[in-house]
Order: C-alpha cells, then sequence, then structure tokens
DNA sequence: TGCCAGGCCGGGT
DNA sequence: ACCCGGCATGGC
C-alpha cells in the first residue's frame, strides 16, 4: 500500500514536471521576503501580492526593524493591492513582532530552533495557519515540511485519490510518508501543484484538456 | 460581468 | 466540534 501510494505520489510528480517544468519561485529570493510574501498571499492571488511587495520595496520597507516600527495603519495602506489589507497588515506585524522579540530579527537564528517546536511556535501567531507556517518553513528555511493548500486537496479529491473530508494534517502526512525527505522535492510539488490547479483545475471551472494528470483516470 | 485568487479567524449553532 | 460569513483588491 506504501509502495503503490508512493509510486503514484512520484508518478504524478513526474508527469507534472515534464510537463511545467522547474517552477522555481524560490530561487534567488531573500527569505524574509518569503515570509512576508506567504502572509500576503492568504487566499489571493500572486499578481497582487507581488503589487504589494513592490511597494514595501520601494520604501525600503522590506525589512523586520523597519516593519516593526511602522505604524499598522501606514502599513495596511502600502500593501493595499494585495486585498485584505486590514488583516494582513495586522498579521504581518504580529510575525515581524514574534521574529524581532524572540530572534532579533534574524531568520537564521529563527530556523535553527527544533523544527516541531518552530512550527507550533510560528502557528501560535495570530493569522498564520498550517499552510502559511509550512511555506515559512519549507521556502524561506528549506525546512522538510510539505505544503498544502486548495490545489492539493482539489486536484487530489477531484482524482478520487483522497477522502472529501481529509484534514490539512492528513493530507500532509500522506505526502511526508510516501516521499523521500526531501526540500527540494516538497518544494518543486507544491509549486507544480499550484501551477497545475491555475491552468486545469480551476474552482468551478476545471478544464481538464491536456491536463498532464489525466492519467489517473484512465481506468475510471 | 462574474468568478477567481497559494487562508484564517471568530461567532453562531 | 463543525459551519459559515467576513475580510478587499485586481485580472481575465
Amino acid at each position: 500500500m506504501k509502495n503503490l501510494r508512493s509510486k503514484i505520489l512520484k508518478e504524478i510528480y513526474e508527469k507534472l514536471l515534464n510537463y511545467f517544468g522547474p517552477q522555481n519561485w524560490w530561487s534567488a529570493k531573500d527569505p524574509f521576503e518569503i515570509c512576508v510574501g506567504a502572509i500576503l498571499t492568504q487566499n489571493t492571488n500572486w499578481g497582487n501580492v507581488e503589487k504589494a511587495l513592490n511597494n514595501l520595496k520601494k520604501f525600503s520597507l522590506l525589512d523586520p526593524l523597519k516593519l516593526y516600527y511602522l505604524e499598522v495603519d501606514k502599513l495596511s495602506q502600502i500593501i493595499k493591492p494585495c486585498g485584505f489589507h486590514n488583516l494582513k497588515a495586522k498579521r504581518l506585524k504580529a510575525f515581524v513582532k514574534f521574529l524581532i522579540e524572540e530572534y532579533q530579527g534574524e531568520l537564521e537564528k529563527m530556523f535553527l530552533e527544533k523544527q516541531e517546536l518552530l512550527r507550533n511556535k510560528l502557528l501560535g501567531i495570530k493569522g498564520l495557519g498550517k499552510e502559511t507556517v509550512d511555506s515559512i518553513l519549507l521556502y524561506a528555511g528549506n525546512l522538510p515540511f510539505f505544503v498544502v493548500d486548495a490545489y492539493t486537496y482539489r486536484i487530489l479529491s477531484r482524482h478520487h485519490l483522497i477522502s472529501e473530508e481529509i484534514t490539512y494534517d492528513e493530507l500532509q502526512n500522506l505526502f511526508m510518508e510516501n516521499l523521500p525527505e526531501d526540500v527540494k522535492l516538497y518544494q518543486e510539488y507544491h509549486a507544480l501543484l499550484v501551477i497545475c490547479g491555475k491552468v486545469f483545475c480551476k474552482n468551478k471551472n476545471p478544464n481538464c484538456n491536456n491536463c498532464p494528470l489525466t492519467f489517473l483516470t484512465r481506468d475510471l
């Protein structure tokens, strides 16, 4: 059973990689920017997040200390294009406060923390849920936590590979228990599921023409 | 135009 | 313990 799951997950990965190519999201990105992006992208199109990130860069605010001292209302206006800006300004401030007060604003120090402990601490920050935290750990910290999101769930459930009721942790474990513990693999795999979801597996209008995963339904 | 976007929280049952 | 509305902007 475990071998079967491993085999299917590996086959999905290979088809996606072959079709879309390496996504390389995180390459040459500042880890702090990745953390900020992970928070700003909650339920939001990445294009809007980039506008907000560019605003922060324009004012040289993509820096823990600067954000720590920036008024939340100012921050809210600056990140406005990403949507939910009032909420996200608070969330960003809460994360930065944690980073400054616990680790002197140094992500390298934060990521030296014992992994599970760090995950729980981050989950304790209001506004940071599992997907956001795992994204920070995986893409900014290069720590082996598989990121689960709406596309992961949607793609697998539409192919009847998982139950509709599956929880985040169960789905994460499915990947982590059946794939080698490999940060690069986790990073690439999640990115590939996202791009595949955008192109072929939108919420109301799935368009499966030419989807590289149609092999999954060949026996149905 | 309506639908969609890499969630999460809090209040009502 | 679930369920669901609210949160907001911009692109196609």
